[in-house]
RNA sequence: GGACCCGUAGUGUAGCGGCUAACACACUUCCCUGUCACGGAAGAAAUCACCGGUUCGAAUCCGGCCGGGUCCGCCA
């Protein structure tokens, strides 16, 4: 039969196939009965297109219509029509056409929904949205912020190798626990002792020695006993090392590159997205300001009168509101802020020459929160070793590691961007959960934890 | 780890000492040939998280417990 040779037609490609034969596929997301009439909408990966069910046009396309809901995987095949002036839809990219249906095909069924997906928002509390997450994920509103998050991927990723940077893949199984403060996860590792990498930091550096710059999309794992909607126990780490700087204020113009460019790129190529999420981004068109944490401080006690002059980090208000000062020098609320001190960083951390009690460290502050973290690295060899042994560590724990600097490393530094989190502020989600497909944290994988429990509880009686 | 708040049909909410516990969407049945988050009629669906107390009377007040959320600390 010449009829099954019909390839497939995607539903935004109709618009430009009126008056011709089609198959569509996909899911149904609502079925509108009129008595003996009944409409579909029907979503696939590129829209959503309406499907007239006529029975004039055939019975037995109709009594197989009849049973379809929503979620059903249908095939329909039929004839694009273009619709009447008076019943184009402006709302629907398809609106100026449909299909009226030919031949029917119920490719798998669906239970009965456990709440309504043909909301144009869901309306769902947070541990419903992630206890239902492989069907949740499936409304428009909610792909929209994942095709978000693959474009600000894709151009991290591309702006940097416009400079010549080198995509390099890391472990995530490691044998140290002890680069920073976070907690880490610990795995029995036939029978030794491994961990789950906190970041790909320590291996981007040693790949500085060999392909000067590198960057890498990296899965990275904080077993921080703490929940806030800004914090995962497992992110995604975009991360960018480059040696041969010849100030560590390179670093900054690098990372400025990168955010200028992601939100440049995402605003271009998810109009749509962004237009259902009712979101604009913020333009940045002046350069980011850059403060010493002091200066920052000093600003903050001058605006709010709330002295923290002496903190050794900035708290979340804190963060809000030197945003808020950078939106009113520039229009955007982007802010560099520098100059951390030497106790307060990693091992690594180099140390401003003017004043070792301070490093040669960045934050940017990106709408309200942290965006990236960098600074420049510690490439002197002896010096690392002090610093190491100074930060409570055995040398021998880091043994490749330091074998990249006994052997020659030129001035480098680096940066690195919170996916999860970057997506979520652009975007102005609550919580950072809704900016992670399938996120983990202290009370989840996947299940909530407290629930696993209790099954294992029942099961062991 | 600390502080505060919330638990009511499948979902989202209202009710906050005197109900047969309300509304919207979803669900079931019926009507409807131009809807597009269709419309209309009827219906099923909640021991008001759980345990105890106060009271003539508790979804409502108190204590405990379990679950959830927000803020802080720590961090990306």
């Amino acid at each position: 039969m010449s009829e099954e040779k019909l390839e497939r037609t995607l539903s935004s490609e109709t618009v430009n196939k009126v008056g011709q034969k089609v198959l569509v596929k996909g899911w149904v997301k609502t079925r509108r009965d009129h008595g003996k009439l009944i409409f579909l909408d029907l979503r696939d990966r590129s829209s959503l297109i309406q499907i007239v069910i006529n029975p004039h046009v055939s019975e037995e396309v109709y009594k197989v219509a009849v049973d379809i809901k929503p979620e059903f995987v249908v095939e329909i095949t039929g004839e694009v029509k273009q619709r009447p002036e008076k019943l184009i839809n402006k709302n629907l990219l398809t609106g100026t056409v449909e299909i009226e249906a030919h031949k029917v095909k119920i490719i798998s069924k669906a239970e009965t929904l456990p709440f309504d997906m043909g909301q144009e928002t869901l309306n769902l509390e947070l541990p419903t949205l992630l206890d239902h997450r492989s069907l949740t994920l499936r409304h428009p509103k909610i792909q929209a912020i994942f095709k978000i998050q693959q474009t600000i991927v894709s151009s991290f990723r591309d702006v940097l190798k416009e400079e010549d940077f080198t995509e390099i893949f890391v472990p995530t199984l490691v044998p140290i626990a002890t680069e920073g403060g976070a907690e880490v996860f610990p795995v029995n590792y036939y029978g030794h002792k491994a961990y789950l990498a906190q970041s790909p930091q320590l291996y981007k550096q040693i790949m500085v020695s060999i392909f000067e710059r590198v960057f890498t999309v990296a899965h990275a794992y904080r077993a921080e006993p703490s929940v806030t909607t800004r914090h995962l126990s497992e992110y995604v780490s975009m991360d960018a090392e480059f040696g041969f700087i010849s100030s560590w204020t390179d670093l900054m113009d690098m990372a400025e590159k990168v955010i200028i460019s992601i939100i440049k790129k995402v605003s271009q190529e998810n109009k749509e997205e962004l237009n259902l999420l009712g979101v604009v981004l913020p333009e940045i068109t002046k350069p980011i300001p850059r403060l010493k944490l002091k200066e920052a401080q000093k600003i903050l006690f001058e605006k709010t009168g709330i002295d923290h002059r002496s903190d050794p980090d900035l708290d979340p208000s804190d963060e809000k509101e030197i945003c808020r000062w950078a939106e009113e020098q520039t229009g955007a609320p982007f802010v560099f802020v520098t100059h951390y001190p030497t106790k307060k960083r990693p091992f690594y951390t180099m140390p401003d020459r003017q004043d070792p009690e301070y490093t040669l460290s960045f934050d940017l502050l990106g709408i309200n929160e942290e965006w990236v973290t960098g600074g420049q690295r510690i490439n002197d060899y002896d010096m690392l070793l002090d610093h190491i042994k100074k930060w409570g560590n055995s040398p021998q724990n880091f043994e490749i590691y330091l074998q990249a600097f006994r052997y020659g490393m030129p001035p480098e530094g680096g940066f690195a961007i919170g996916l999860e989190r970057i997506t979520k502020d652009i975007l102005g989600i609550a919580n950072i959960r809704e900016a992670s497909l399938f996120p983990r944290d202290m009370e989840r994988v996947d299940e909530r934890l407290s629930v696993i429990d209790k099954e294992e509880a029942k099961a062991k009686q």
